[in-house]
DNA sequence: TGTAAGTACGTACCTGAGTACGGAGTCAAG
DNA sequence: CTTGACTCCGTACTCAGGTACGTACTTACA
């Protein structure tokens, strides 16, 4: 049972039949073992790097973003895949820190909900804008 | 010269004038002063509102999020902003801890090729995962 | 004061990321 | 060995988030 249908796979990670199908003709996913004119069967693997697509986008990476992450995985020559990697970790590190920014100005927000009952004007703004300052935009 | 028009507004923040009349239509940035049937002029909160929108839509947040963020700048009442700035904090400190792992596995593989000069097979989504193993999906 | 650059507004168009659908083929359970 | 659920494949459609464009109007500057 490690070999699934494409219903099954895309049941598994929470996506359409029709995604899979999508990132297949992306190049995101590679096609499944299929004896001609048979039925596909995906080994976990598959789920695996399906459920890393998703979780990408919802960091914001575009797919094409994504190809390129998933391209360092498929065993890359050494260079490209080192200014790929360079790359990808740079902008991680400045999403990293932008969140962080705006992870604290949201504590700040609730904090000061809790305290105070009334209406409350936050630096949200503010606060993240300033802790961008030095960083590139 | 505090008092943009679209035009320098837009170009400030890297955008099109037509995104920031987009951003208009969608209620995400208030209309600016302007004596009818003249010029509108922007104030400089306008420029950091449109920055903050375009860096919170780099980090996967949608404008629908995006709104709900900035309501609570606009001074919301504190029962409801307590609610959606609990619920965006958890979603900012998931969001930081898939990036966290994808920077280390990032790391892992960058530092790899520097020492090795051949081909890389880093198992960068397995990394991903399974530092995820136990959060929401 | 006139003229080129910029603005206002409406409508149409585009791209990325899917989603829906129809018809033909496959497969497992009865 | 059939029948109902699922798969394959192609094409068409949808939706969010913009972009482009045409026409009329404003404004700064020579």
């Amino acid at each position: 049972m490690t070999q699934l249908t494409i219903g099954q796979l895309a049941a598994a990670a929470g996506v359409n039949v029709e995604t899979v199908r999508y990132y297949h003709r992306r190049g995101l996913l590679p096609l499944p073992q299929r004896a001609t004119g048979s039925i596909g069967r995906y080994a976990v693997g598959a789920l695996t790097r399906l459920r890393f697509i998703r979780r990408s986008q919802s960091l914001g990476f575009s797919l094409d973003d994504v190809q390129a992450l998933l391209s360092l995985d498929d065993g890359q020559a050494c260079r490209s895949a080192q200014a790929i990697g360079e790359h990808k970790l740079a902008d991680v590190r400045q999403r990293i820190k932008t969140l962080l920014a705006l992870e604290s100005a949201l504590q700040q927000l609730v904090d000061q909900c809790a305290t105070s009952r009334r209406k409350v004007s936050c630096p949200l703004i503010d606060a993240l804008m300033q802790a961008e300052e030095s960083a590139a935009i």
